[in-house]
DNA sequence: AATGAATGAGAATTCATTCAT
DNA sequence: AATGAATGAATTCTCATTCAT
């Protein structure tokens, strides 16, 4: 009934509204949905947890490649904004690898989605190869910086930079990796860039390499 | 002149001989298909490309999951192989990092496939599983070398190193990346891993980072 | 009236009416495919004889079995229903005799459905086993009457009445056998149902065995 | 080798012989498979059951309907046979009514076989309905008798009585079914087969219902 | 005569997408 | 704008049958 009265009265109002609100939710859903299960991922789950029709969720985005696309828009301008917020907020050696941390972290179970993230570069056209330029473009400010910082050695790049990046996240999306494991892995590719023989490892929060657990190498 | 033998036979001899090609030509197609298209590539395309009817594809591998797992289990092997093969004949550094660089090298359009390199580490079943745990196995006889030689620090274990060697394959296996960065991105981790800070980057054939390349940062 | 209401929401309403068509027209036209061809007839021709697209038919169930199932748990529920209503409407010992002609007559084509008839009994999950037992029931109740009215002999139960009645029904279902032989045959087991000695063959509408027919036994 | 030598010396003698041999194998292993499986059981599994390749049942039986049609008029011959041998050996009544009991006893798993009793009196060609029609007339000769001697009322004719026949077979073929109750079904039949009110349930081993079981009506 | 490999024609089932309300 | 029904194309897998040895 109040739908009813919705579409009565504020007509295109309130309807936007409703509409507004569905697409962020199926954004939410297929981003959790593709992530889990890949792109091989059905809409129609997408729709159903997102309690909308099948329809629905054609008439927002016209196929399903373009739900993929918006997916990752979205998340590729949600890791710009933090790596824009990191670059005003922190200092540079900070920003850079915490940046690097975060995006390791966050990588979780988000598996095939991130799996776009160097691909997209390639096809020049699309909304999400934009939106991918755009953070590799954030990320070569956090590098630029934290270089110019003494943070980071200077003699690399950002290409194998963005590479290292894509590379363990990935990694640390794939399960099985327990958080230590990932730290320890992460403190060898900082170790690496870290800018001189005497300064090793300036990673900041963890300087150090984290001692090697008990259990044996397997 | 053997197969000749066989034909005499006039029994099943010559079959066998031609239904283990086909099992070969399979696999390979197999391998190419899967590495460029994801699982979610088609068995009939594989059967396509190998020049074969759909039913014989099925008839060598009952499902298309075990399809899928002959393929990875001989990529296991042979990288073991390799594995095995540079532990005895090469000095201990120079094949930890050589080894590293060629799973780098090789891992070019296998893209998806490598996706179950450390996956496979998690269920318990299944020959891939066993596979890819010989092959870590094998990982961590040359890196375990590698340390006593001195050529790789004494604090990393084998759970890094391998989640970095899956991480940088699985990067390089993704289009986009031109050699250059990827040795660039390579020369980051190798200096992780070098033992000391005077003795840095020790990687024996790539001992200095590749100088920049003109093209400025993307 | 209520439909032409329906159709002013223009929402699902005159959808869902269309799908429930469609829902009996499917099951229509899979009695009748599995009727003649049993369950190895295929889905497909269910689809096409129904006027619909495959897919639409495994919208509605779910799985060939489920559409099996379905088919049945109708039949039987009719079958039910038409034993129920015989229980309250006739004498009892027409309503018995009844129930059991039509039956026989009803089976023509039916052939491989009623082959579940009996196995149904067996597992006990799944809604036609539960439907197949309220017939069972439904038939018990028919010979409780008829017994007590006398109408069939007191020394027989309703196992093996059940086991005659499917014995029957499946006979008759199969072809070749024109309606002169299935009365005939139909007689010989009334016969054998009946009361007493000096009370053979109380069918009440096929008192006698009819007379034989001309041909001679083939 | 001893294969070799036969194929030296005895040639077609030694062949034959083994070909023969693997034919009654076959269509042993036919007869249970179909009987369980029905005609969708695939030829492979006979095939393998039997112990020889899939090439040897189609050089044996040109298709697997040959392959049915064979068992079928296998299991035809063996039931006229024994039609025919009761005919001779023992009284008409014990006779008739043994040949019915054997029959339903006999019938157990061997379902979907048996199906084909009546269906194959339907087309005129081939070599299964002709076996069916002579087992057919055999049961026609031990019907007569019966009639003759007394043992079965004079007013029924063949085409009912195997009608029930079958019937019964085909009811008695579902599993769910104890000897009980099939025991007492029989019985049914067999006293609408009696010959008179004074003289019910001439079935000579089994002249009274079975008392009924303690447990009550399902 | 016997065999196992190969094969194409189905069969069940899924899925992105369109349509009518 | 939202919905659920409908659909055909694709996909995995099976099976009777043929071929080459």
């Amino acid at each position: 009934m109040s739908t009813s009265d919705m579409s009565q009265t504020g007509d295109g109002r309130a309807r936007r509204v409703d509409a507004r609100a569905n697409r962020g939710r199926i954004l939410d859903v297929a981003e959790e949905v593709f992530g889990k299960g890949g792109e091989s991922a059905s809409t129609e789950e997408v729709a159903r947890l997102a309690g909308v029709g099948i329809a629905t969720v054609f008439r927002h985005f016209p196929t399903k490649a373009a739900l993929l696309e918006a997916v990752l828009v979205r998340r590729f301008d949600r890791l710009r904004e933090q790596a824009e917020a990191l670059l005003v907020t922190t200092d540079p050696g900070t920003a850079f690898f915490d940046f690097f941390r975060h995006l390791v972290a966050d990588a979780v179970t988000k598996i095939a989605i991130t799996e776009a993230l160097l691909d997209a570069g390639g096809d020049s056209d699309g909304e999400a190869t934009q939106a991918s330029n755009e953070l590799r473009r954030a990320v070569g400010a956090l590098l630029q910086h934290a270089q110019q910082a003494g943070a980071v050695r200077d003699d690399v790049e950002l290409p194998e930079v963005y590479a290292l990046l894509v590379a363990t996240s990935r990694a640390a999306a794939h399960t099985n990796l327990d958080d230590e494991v990932k730290a320890r892995a992460l403190a060898i590719v900082f170790d690496g860039l870290a800018p001189h023989p005497n300064a090793r490892a300036q990673t900041h929060h963890q300087p150090e390499l984290p001692q090697p657990h008990s259990q044996p190498s397997t």
